[in-house]
DNA sequence: TCCCTAAAGCTATGGATGTAGCGATAAGAT
DNA sequence: ATCTTATCGCTACATCCATAGCTTTAGGGA
């Protein structure tokens, strides 16, 4: 909650007055102009139309549609989400997978609008980076789980399986554009998991045994 | 090389005059602009100006940027690659990763400029989406071989194990744009290889039997 | 060789986008 | 209460971007 403001990378100097009360106009703004709108119509004047703010000094603070929208996802972080608890590495990683479909899917396309924003604006990159990395590191407690569980060896590495258990799906929806079918959350979650218990996912570095070989020296 | 004009989806009416001539000073100019410019300065008007050809024949053609990048991979398509063969499935996904991850990682990064591109550009988001059918296609032979060696299960989805070990790379690369170790290739290699030989990229609707079970039905 | 016309060139123009400079306002310190 | 100055609003302007309408050129059939 710490309202940074996006532009400049410091706080602004005077975090209670009207630079506050503008930039929850101006965030607001985006959120309804992104809901009712899409990723086209939100273009720099509409929202400055909308929130009753000047067009001049939504540039000045936000300088282009990223910034608006990095900081529309700044100021949703610190939320409370925790990932889910189904009692196995696999359905937990299947959960997450359906909370990635239903998210990717859905209408208004936010995830979708902040993905294509972050090519056209560093900024955006930025948070869309930042944000992600949050929620690999929540995701990490699911592979612990398992490993506490006996379910897959000790020296898993917990971010490698969140991301190969997730990129097939992001894979699909957002660089192929095609539909995937509902069952890729779960066929992924299944290899993955698959491949877990087999040991395939042991941190290179590790001194502790996995069931399966590693070491797969390329040339 | 049936030279498809974007813009009207329909060949040109006189193929071997100007209008060939034209196409091929345009799409020269668009790779040697991005070579030497990048994306953000691959603009119509650097490519117009570029090509001699004026603005407004490069607007009717090529509508926009990602126009002139989908005419380019059009234009690229046909090419006779083929999947690596080295003699397991382990190391041709190894080797098959190695490329993307090298393709994703050139100067000029033509790949990516064209991924980028594809989020404003209707057009573009189709090439590309042709572009990756066809490779996928190609690729699937990687796994067919490792079906006839006796490798991996009769019933493996060639497509879905495809997918499952280049994803990883395009993700950090591409959406986490994080710098992917170089062994990230060879481990997404690995861990899918393990999963398939258990059985895990069965076809849902198979009737041979896989060694591993299959049918992790979510809730 | 001579038309016909598809396609390119050209000019003009409207709209969107982004910036500069300056005066006005109000947050927060004294 | 008063002053300082960060921040906003406003006007004007400079580009870019894209298209419309018209003229000119040249490919390819007769």
């Amino acid at each position: 909650m710490g309202q940074p403001l996006s532009t400049t990378d410091k706080s602004p100097r005077r975090p209670n007055g009207r630079s506050a009360r503008v930039r929850h106009q101006v965030l607001d703004a985006v959120r309804a102009q992104l809901v009712d709108g899409g990723f086209d119509l939100l273009t720099m004047e509409a929202v400055a139309d909308r929130s009753g703010v000047h067009r001049t000094t939504v540039y000045r603070r936000w300088r282009d549609v990223g910034g608006l929208l990095a900081d529309v996802l700044a100021d949703a972080t610190g939320d409370d989400w925790s990932p889910p608890q189904t009692g196995s590495l696999e359905t937990d990683l299947a959960a997450v997978n359906r909370e990635i479909h239903a998210a990717l899917t859905a209408d208004p396309p936010i995830s979708t609008a902040l993905i294509a924003a972050s090519f056209r604006s560093p900024q955006a990159a930025e948070a869309l980076r930042t944000f992600w990395a949050d929620r690999h590191a929540r995701c990490a407690t699911i592979v612990r789980r398992a490993i506490d569980r006996g379910e897959v060896p000790a020296d898993t590495d917990p971010r490698a399986v969140i991301i190969a258990a997730t990129a097939p799906l992001y894979h699909t929806l957002v660089l192929l554009r095609s539909s995937a079918d509902t069952g890729l959350a779960a066929r992924s979650a299944h290899q993955v998991s698959v491949a877990a218990r087999a040991g395939a996912f042991a941190r290179p570095s590790s001194e502790l045994l996995a069931t399966g070989m590693r070491g797969s020296r390329v040339r």
